[in-house]
DNA sequence: ACAATAAATGTAAGGGCTTACACAGAATCA
DNA sequence: TGATTCTGTGTAAGCCCTTACATTTATTGT
């Protein structure tokens, strides 16, 4: 069943049926009626490769994240498909690990299903000091359609950010918990990417405003057995009485040291979060995490997007969201 | 750049670049060499549209799932993502959400893209009862493509599921949180699922088998606020020194219940979970959880597609796998 | 050396759609 | 009434591939 079908079924050229199908305004009141009504019975559905091999597109959006595993990702993939979805959009979502080669390949292969606009999720797009040569393929891949990262900083033409001012809000706990007391705050992250250096940046900012020093040995980058890196430091006769995590993950490894060491939370130890997931509140005691607006995010990136497929051409090329505390029971504010 | 442009550089006919972007046998060593290095060169890709109007296929898998926020279904999808990468085809994910239409919509909207097999995650997909009416769609829809669930049961041609026995999994934990001394287990659900009745049909039956009245109101089915749904109990004096759960945020509630009312963990409540999902081992003390084998289920999934696009026949219609305990500190054993 | 066969390549017919342009008939105006 | 402008519709040229079939060239057997 193909347009040349209903063409012939309702009496007039397949360029009719094309204009009804495409609501194009060229078409008779009665004559739009009459095929709507054997496209319809006929169930007939356009060939979406004809259709973009006309038009050279497919009303796609591709989505590349690192993985879907995890509980950010997934989270910001949701929202960016439920807010897709008002657009009568589709996305094509992709797990490209965090190889810079496979990221390559990933980009490539999203590039040749033709995409309307392409989108990068966290800050693992984002390069790190070599981030010239690592992100090169990202503008590339903008000469020849918007690319859009989310939680990640990339510069170039057609290429637009939105992210959480991680720095702020790193440097805004921290100090809580200067304010609070502290005075020996571990920071902890896992990874090197560009979200993991402001939130750096913002811990050692906090230290400096206090004219606290800032300890090298209390900035630990880790990956699991945060107990074992915890105990360590014990063991060194490294005190410290406040975690900052890069993720709630690395938190809750904190929370577990704590309990099992006997510490009191939050008084011999505060704990703090970040990303507010599900494991937060899984967490006993319940987690103080940051919430990144990962939801304001997402829905103000597919807003771009489609600002940008209109031809806006006003959309910012960076745009940022104030984190925020959500207070539970691992802190004492 | 197309594939007459690289003919004509090549010198060659527009069916020999064809024959060697595919890999055609037919080709000369020399020729292919001449084609290949053009190719690389000039930096051509095949436009997947007129591919896909050649051949019909994009060599694309659709994934429906209802959420992807949720836990388990990111998990599977990333297993899915993975093992779908080794066969080079990608694919195509949407989030239905839980109603019969947008899910039915959501299928048309994939089969309109060609798909070559339709994965459908979840037991949400299963229908329960009125299964024949809330399932039409799915068969309707295997009549165009292969359809594999995973953890669901529908019935019909070209439909084949993966699931894990739930029903046996469920009964057994409950066998051995009896065999540990329990005599008031709570069963603790917040859906109506095939997988969900599953499971409380193994726990009736173990129940059962070990000769133990079934009490109607230790079966619970709750959304959120478990706290005070297991208050309610308590006020009711309805006892109960074990739990089981067919979710593991819902077991997280249970723990958290248990701690604010001063019960120790597990002697006065055993807690077991389902899923094994991060939320297990993020939540103190560590949650015992059923494994329900998703890694394996999606794993052979992607096989079994392959197995059926390649026109084996011996594909069984529905695979089971096993689920199993991993214990943590919510039980005694 | 000459069929007979195999191997390599080319030709051309789709595949289903969009859209610029052409055209006919209806409505408007002088 | 004839010239003019719309409106609605049709024609045909792409869009870029794949592939059955035809054709040419190389290889083998005798």
């Amino acid at each position: 069943m193909n347009i040349y079908d209903i063409a012939s079924l309702a009496g007039v050229s397949i360029a009719t049926v094309s204009r009804v199908v495409n609501g194009s305004e060229k078409v008779s009141e009665k004559t739009r009626q009459r095929v709507l009504d054997i496209i319809e019975r006929e169930g007939y559905t356009p060939n979406v490769f004809a259709q973009g091999l006309g038009i050279g597109t497919m009303h796609t959006i591709g989505i590349l994240v690192p993985t879907i595993a995890d509980q950010y990702m997934a989270t910001a993939v949701s929202y960016l498909e439920d807010q897709l979805e008002q657009y009568h959009y589709d996305c094509i979502l992709s797990c490209c690990g965090f190889e810079l080669a496979t990221k390559q390949a990933h980009v490539q292969m999203l590039l040749s299903k033709h995409i309307d606009a392409l989108i990068l999720v966290g800050s693992t797009f984002a390069g790190s000091g070599r981030s010239d040569e690592e992100t090169e393929y990202i503008r590339e891949a903008a000469k020849q359609v918007p690319v859009f990262v989310i939680n990640g900083a990339v510069e170039g033409d057609r290429i637009y950010c939105s992210v959480c001012d991680d720095r702020r809000a790193m440097s805004d706990i921290t100090s809580e918990l200067i304010a609070d007391g502290r005075r020996q705050i571990l920071f902890l992250t896992d990874s090197r990417s560009y979200s993991a250096q402001e939130k750096s940046a913002g811990y050692v900012q906090a230290l400096r405003d206090s004219g606290l020093p800032v300890h090298g040995e209390l900035m630990l980058r880790i990956r699991n057995d945060i107990y074992a890196a915890m105990e360590l430091l014990q063991q060194q006769n490294i005190l410290f009485d406040a975690v900052v995590a890069t993720d709630d993950g690395l938190a809750v490894g904190a929370v577990k040291y704590a309990l099992r060491k006997g510490l009191r939370i939050p008084q011999d130890l505060s704990i703090v979060g970040y990303n507010n997931s599900t494991l937060a509140i899984a967490c006993n005691p319940e987690l103080s995490s940051v919430d990144n607006r990962t939801e304001e995010i997402c829905r103000s990136t597919i807003d771009n997007i489609f600002r940008v497929l209109q031809g806006d051409t006003a959309v910012p090329a960076c745009s940022t969201a104030q984190g925020r505390l959500v207070s539970r029971e691992t802190t004492a504010f």
